[in-house]
DNA sequence: CTTACCGCCTGTCGGC
DNA sequence: TGCCGACAGGCGGTAA
């Protein structure tokens, strides 16, 4: 479900309505997510204060002195955050309640998401193999030529590609396309220097203005307090009909996914 | 090593 | 009205 921008709206949201950051009780309600939940996660947070929430590629990590909870939203993953009583919904898998009145309930139709303890994030199994974020530095047209030149992938799936670009899923990778006029479907090593340039820029361009709006929402997505993420009137081929050019988008599967493109602006 | 495909889950929607 | 298949924003594991 969600992208990088949904993720770190998320992950502000919650550090931002944290009054006090210490767990009075962590509640498994069901635990069967993608994997089953383990690790005896309530005896190592109970009573201990959360120092720090931030979002590593589309995983959320509540940082402890003595170690991590990875989370992971998969595809219909929401926290919800309550005060005082909770009360149950259908695919409730846990929750996190705060010694001040805060409750986050994380709720998942599919069951994709996942949570996960670790002593060291960096070395965990989900993290270990993540690629570079698309909002630092490092993340530049050299980085993105040097990758490309190696690849035979086509350029959506390359960039979707959690192992090399950490963050871009199905909504922003056509969004990206779009905007640097780069059909999904090219091979990644037929992108020329100027084009790396062009796509390097449209990434960080359209994540950084869907953090800006609170995502995007086309089905599930919803923010902490239940509310829709405001990009989604800023799409420009995504789920659409209509390129602003008058053209008709396609809408082609490129390994079974979705893949908007206007095959007039896009080659 | 790289790339392609499967399968995990539930809910919704369109076609017949 | 009901049934059935297709589809939905992800990703690890495995096969090729």
């Amino acid at each position: 479900m969600p992208e990088l921008p949904e993720v770190e709206t998320i992950c502000n949201a919650i550090e931002q309505s944290i009054d006090s950051p210490k767990i009075d009780k962590f509640k498994i309600i069901n635990n069967k997510l993608r994997w089953k939940i383990s690790g005896n996660i309530p005896s190592r947070v109970n009573g201990q204060v959360i120092k720090k929430i931030y979002r590593r590629a589309k995983y959320i990590i509540f940082e402890f002195d003595h170690g991590c909870l990875i989370t992971h939203l998969g595809m219909t993953g929401q926290f919800r955050r309550i005060q005082n009583d909770y009360t149950s919904h259908k695919h409730d898998h846990f929750l996190i309640k705060m010694s001040d009145d805060n409750i986050y309930v994380y709720n998942d139709v599919r069951k994709f998401g996942s949570i996960h303890w670790s002593a060291n994030v960096d070395k965990h199994f989900l993290m270990k193999n993540i690629g570079i974020e698309p909002l630092t530095e490092g993340f530049n047209s050299r980085y993105l030529k040097n990758r490309t030149t190696k690849s035979k992938m086509k350029i959506k799936n390359f960039i979707m590609d959690q192992k090399i670009i950490a963050g871009v899923g199905n909504i922003y990778a056509s969004e990206a396309l779009f905007l640097s006029k780069i059909r999904p479907n090219k091979i990644a090593n037929k992108l020329s220097k100027s084009m790396c340039d062009h796509l390097v820029k449209s990434i960080k361009v359209v994540l950084r203005k869907a953090i800006k709006y609170g995502g995007t929402s086309i089905k599930d997505y919803k923010t902490l307090d239940g509310n829709s993420g405001y990009f989604t009137q800023k799409l420009s081929v995504y789920g659409l009909d209509r390129c602003k050019c008058g053209e008709k988008i396609k809408n082609v599967k490129i390994s079974g996914r979705s893949s908007f493109y206007c095959p007039k602006c896009q080659k």
